[in-house]
DNA sequence: CTGTTAGCGCATTCAA
DNA sequence: TTGAATGCGCTAACAG
C-alpha cells in the first residue's frame, strides 16, 4: 500500500491531476472543483499523504513557527508562561520551537542564527535581559520580536513593573508599623534584582527608612538561597533582626519560613513574610505574596507576536501587567 | 551594507568561488583549501550570511531538531524532565520543537502530521500512554521514537516502575506500623493511577491488609486534589481516619498536610504523609517520599532518541530508573 | 580541491 | 478551474 515517502507527484498522479491542483487542496485554495477536491481528498487519505512542511515553509517562505527563548526554565514562573503561550499556539496550529540560551556574550548571535535560520516566524523572548548593544543588532533584522517580562522602547513589550511590586510589598509591610525590614533579593545583576533593590529603597526613604546593609541579600530565586540568606539573617544578634522579611520569590520565602521554623520562629508573629509570585504553594503555605500574572503574560505576548507577524501592528506595543498584593497569613 | 536577505550565492559571488565550495565551508567539509575557507568565512562575516536553514534540512533530508509530545505542562515533573534533555540537546546543537498534545482519539493524527512534516529527525513521547492500537500504526512509520515514563515493548522506553514505587511507599508505611492507610492517587485512568493502585493493594493484600474504599481518592496531581482529599478523609467519623496517607504526589501531600493543619493534627504524630516524586519543596517542607529521577529520565530518553536516530541502535533500547526511599519527617 | 548540475517537496505564477 | 514551469536556498553527487 502506502509507499515510503509520499509526495506531491505521487498524489497528483494517482489522483490523475497536477500538483498544483493538490497543493491548491492542500491549502484551500478556493479554486478547486468540488468533484476533483473531493478526489485529491481521498487519494490523500488512501496513500497516507501528509505534506513535508519543511518543504512548504522554504517554497511559501513562512515557518509557521514562532521561537521562544528563555535563559532558563523556572519551575513555576516558566511553566506559566508557557502555558500561556501555549494556548494561543494550538489554535492557530503554530510550532512552537523552544531555545534556551544563557544570558552571556554569546547570546545575540545564537539569536541571529534563529532569525536567519527561517524556521520561525518570529521570536518571543521571555526575561531575557537583552543589553542596548544586543538589541540594536537586533533592531536591524526584519523578524518580528516581542519582550516578555522587559520592556524595551524599539520593541513590543509585554511587562510587569517590578519596582512598584516592591514598592507595594514594602508599603504593605511599612503600613503594617514594620520599620526593620529585610529584603532577600534574586540575583545582584539582573533587571529584576536591581529594579526591586531600587523599589524598596525608594520607598523606604520616602518614608525615612534606609536598609540595613545586613539584612539585604542576594541569590537565585530557588528556595535553598532564600533558606541560606534567611540563615544568615538570623545568625545576626537578635537586636539585628528584622520584624519582617520581603523575599524576591515565593519559593525564597518558603525558604525563608523553614530558617525560622529551625530557630522555631513564627510569622507573622516572630517575624513577617512577604513572596513574590504567588505560586500555587504560597496559597497552602497562606504566605502574602504579589501576584504576576505569568500565564497573561504569555498570551498576551504570543498574540502581539501574532499580529506582528501577520502584520496587524501599526506601531510599537507596550503593555505593562497589573500586579496585585495577595494578603494572607505570613505578613 | 548587508543586504536584505543574503544567499548562498551572493556570499560565492562576493567571494569568487562556486556555492559548492561556501556549501563545503558551512559544513566543516574538509576538502576546502585553508585559504579559501578563509576568504568564504570572512565574506560570510562581512555579508552577515547565516544559512537558511529550512534550506538546509530540506536538501539534507534531516531536520537537527526533534520532537518533545507531552500531553500536559506538570509544574515540576515537566520542568525537571525537560532540563534534562535541553542538557543534551544543547550540545549537540540540535532544536528542540514542544508539541502538547491531548490524550484523545485524535492524538495519533497529531503525531502522524508531525513524522510527516519532516521538520524533526525523531520523536520523545513524555507520558502520553499510548493505546495499543495507535502504537501499532505509529510502529509502521519509520521515525525514531522514544518513549519517556512509558513502557511498550516494540519501543524504545525509559520508565519507572509505579507499582514498585506504590510498594516501596506501602511497605514503609507498614513496617512503621500502620494498618490504616489512605492513598490519595492521581487520576484513575491513568497509567500511573492504575500501576499505583495495585501496587497499594498488591501490597496490602501481602501483608493481609485491604484498602478501605473511603480511604482511596482519586484527584490530579496538584496540592488542590490532595488538600480536597484529604478534608474529605478528615470529615469521614474519627474512628474511620486513616494512621497514615500515601499521595501520589508531593503537591498533593502539600494538600494533604494543608487539610490537616486545619484540623490542628501533626504529621507524623497524628497521621504520617508519604508523597511521590520529591520535588525541592518536599526538602524544606520535610516530607518523606519517593524520589523519581525526573531529570535523568529525560536526560537518558534523549540520549537514546538521537542514538538511534543515527542508528546507533541495534535492538529496541528498555531501561528502567530506580525510585529511591526519601526519608524525612511526615512519615 | 573546486565549479556545475540536479534534485529536496512544495507554492505560485502564467497560460490554457 | 487546471496543468506545467519556475524557484525557494541548500546539499550532494559528478566531473574536472
Amino acid at each position: 500500500m502506502a509507499k515510503d515517502k509520499v509526495n506531491i507527484y505521487d498524489v497528483a498522479e494517482e489522483a490523475g491531476v497536477g500538483i498544483g491542483t493538490v497543493s491548491r487542496v492542500l491549502n484551500n485554495s478556493q479554486k478547486v472543483k468540488e468533484e476533483t477536491r473531493d478526489k485529491v481528498l481521498t487519494v490523500m487519505k488512501k496513500l497516507n499523504y501528509r505534506p513535508n512542511k519543511l518543504a512548504q515553509n522554504l517554497a511559501s517562505q513562512t515557518a509557521n513557527a514562532i521561537a521562544v527563548v528563555v535563559p532558563t526554565f523556572i519551575d513555576h514562573y516558566f511553566v506559566e508562561v508557557l502555558k500561556g503561550i501555549q494556548g494561543v499556539l494550538e489554535e492557530e496550529k503554530i510550532d512552537l520551537v523552544l531555545y534556551k540560551i544563557d544570558k552571556d556574550k554569546n547570546m545575540m548571535d545564537k539569536i541571529l542564527d534563529i532569525v536567519h535560520s527561517k524556521k520561525v516566524d518570529g521570536i518571543a523572548a521571555v526575561t531575557m535581559d537583552i543589553s542596548e548593544h544586543d538589541y540594536q543588532v537586533l533592531l536591524k533584522e526584519e523578524i518580528p520580536v516581542v519582550l516578555a517580562d522587559e520592556k524595551i522602547s524599539d520593541f513590543h513589550s509585554i511587562y510587569l513593573d517590578d519596582i512598584k511590586g516592591a514598592e507595594m510589598a514594602i508599603n504593605y509591610l511599612l503600613d503594617l508599623g514594620h520599620k526593620k525590614i529585610a529584603f532577600i533579593n534574586g540575583l545582584k545583576e539582573s533587571q529584576h534584582g536591581s529594579k526591586r533593590l531600587k523599589g524598596v529603597n525608594d520607598t523606604l526613604k520616602s518614608r525615612g527608612l534606609k536598609l540595613a546593609t545586613e539584612l539585604l541579600k542576594f541569590g537565585d530565586f530557588h528556595t535553598e538561597d532564600g533558606y541560606q540568606s534567611m540563615k544568615e539573617i538570623l545568625s545576626l544578634p537578635k537586636d539585628k533582626w528584622p520584624t519582617a522579611v520581603f523575599a524576591a520569590s515565593d519559593n525564597q520565602a518558603i525558604g525563608v519560613l523553614q530558617a525560622m521554623e529551625e530557630k522555631g520562629l513564627k510569622a507573622p508573629a516572630d517575624i513577617a513574610v512577604i513572596g513574590y509570585d504567588n505560586i500555587e504553594l504560597a496559597k497552602y503555605l497562606k504566605i502574602t505574596t504579589i501576584w504576576q500574572p505569568m500565564y497573561q503574560l504569555g498570551h498576551l505576548t504570543i498574540e502581539i507576536l501574532l499580529k506582528a507577524i501577520n502584520g496587524q501592528l501599526k506601531e510599537t506595543y507596550h503593555k505593562e501587567l497589573e500586579l496585585k498584593l495577595v494578603k494572607r497569613e505570613t505578613a
